[in-house]
DNA sequence: AAGATTGTTGCTTA
DNA sequence: TTAAGCAACAATCT
């Protein structure tokens, strides 16, 4: 679930929750999900802090600040720690400032026993939580994941490079220029919806804000992507900043599982047009029913009146 | 109760 | 070389 909206949205808020606060211990409860040793792992995170937090399409990354303690006797060279969340991940942020039902988030039982009052337990790990981070400060972060698509992995600078290599342009980033966006088109006889799907060639876009874009643009998820006029792919170029910048704004979507650090949901599924409305009038022509069929091996929603 | 579900990787096939 | 297609990862929902 979690596309670029959602995870920049998780950003957002960690960076005002968890950078400078040092990391006192960290329970791996579910180990497997963390890509390196462990050793490794808690070697470079244990006792030290985040500078900030960067972003990179749908991967989270975590610059490592070293305590002076560690700093002095470990080798040198900068470490992040990166973090994808895959299909259900969440990272969710729990301290005396932000009760939220931490672990809990997926389990809609829980929540209703809480709001029931049977239980006030609200920094509690759920069912799907697998990673805790417990902060010197008494905070704690929840990594919870309940498909365990997610992970975690602590890398070099140099890895990090080589990670970023992997990554195309990007909606509202300084290389989502037009010139580069054409650029994509060249030789891609794929059709449109694989395309801007793929990471290697617009990171950051997924299955929901591909459907909200080609249907913005008017445009079929069926065409070659090298069929496409100029003026269409201008639609699809500008429709990509001003619907992501959009579902920015209004915290991502939470179609099912998504929820921000602060354990909320966010508020754009409500200003989708097709995504989720198949069977439903199109809310362009009115005059047919949104469609959906398999397409790049994915469920995909469009108008066939209207997108052409 | 089989089939689908937001993401990505890696294998197979063409 | 390249790319398209599909299974796999795990759990839940319809």
């Amino acid at each position: 679930m979690p596309e670029l909206p959602e995870v920049e949205t998780v950003r957002l808020g960690l960076a005002e929750q968890i950078v400078g606060k040092k990391i006192k211990n960290i329970e791996l409860l579910k180990p497997k999900l963390v890509k390196n040793s462990l050793g490794e792992f808690l070697d470079a995170l244990l006792g030290n802090s985040f500078f900030g937090i960067s972003r990179v399409g749908k991967l989270l990354i975590f610059k490592i600040k070293r305590s002076q303690k560690t700093g002095a006797k470990k080798k040198t060279g900068q470490n992040f720690l990166l973090v994808h969340l895959k299909m259900t991940g969440q990272l969710i942020y729990c301290d005396q400032k932000n009760f939220v039902l931490g672990g809990h988030a997926n389990s809609k039982s829980e929540r209703e026993k809480f709001a029931k009052g049977e239980t006030s337990d609200f920094c509690q790990k759920g069912k799907y939580t697998h990673i805790i981070f417990n902060f010197a400060s008494g905070g704690k972060l929840f990594f919870n994941d309940l498909r365990q698509f997610g992970y975690l992995k602590v890398v070099s600078e140099n890895e990090l490079l080589d990670i970023k290599k992997n990554f195309g342009i990007e909606p509202l980033a300084d290389n989502f220029t037009w010139q580069n966006f054409l650029q994509i088109f060249k030789n891609r006889k794929t059709n449109i919806k694989a395309l801007l799907l793929n990471q290697k060639i617009i990171s950051g876009l997924g299955n929901i804000y591909v459907d909200e874009i080609l249907f913005a643009s008017g445009v079929s998820p069926y065409r070659a992507a090298n069929s496409l006029t100029e003026k269409e792919k201008k639609k699809i170029f500008e429709n990509s900043e001003k619907i992501i910048a959009r579902a920015i704004k209004y915290g991502g979507t939470t179609f099912s599982n998504f929820l921000n650090s602060e354990g909320k949901r966010g508020s754009f599924k409500k200003r989708l047009k097709v995504y989720g409305k198949e069977g439903e009038l199109c809310p362009k022509c009115k005059s047919i029913k949104i469609k959906k069929v398999k397409l790049a091996g994915r469920g995909t929603r469009f108008c066939p009146k209207c997108q052409v």
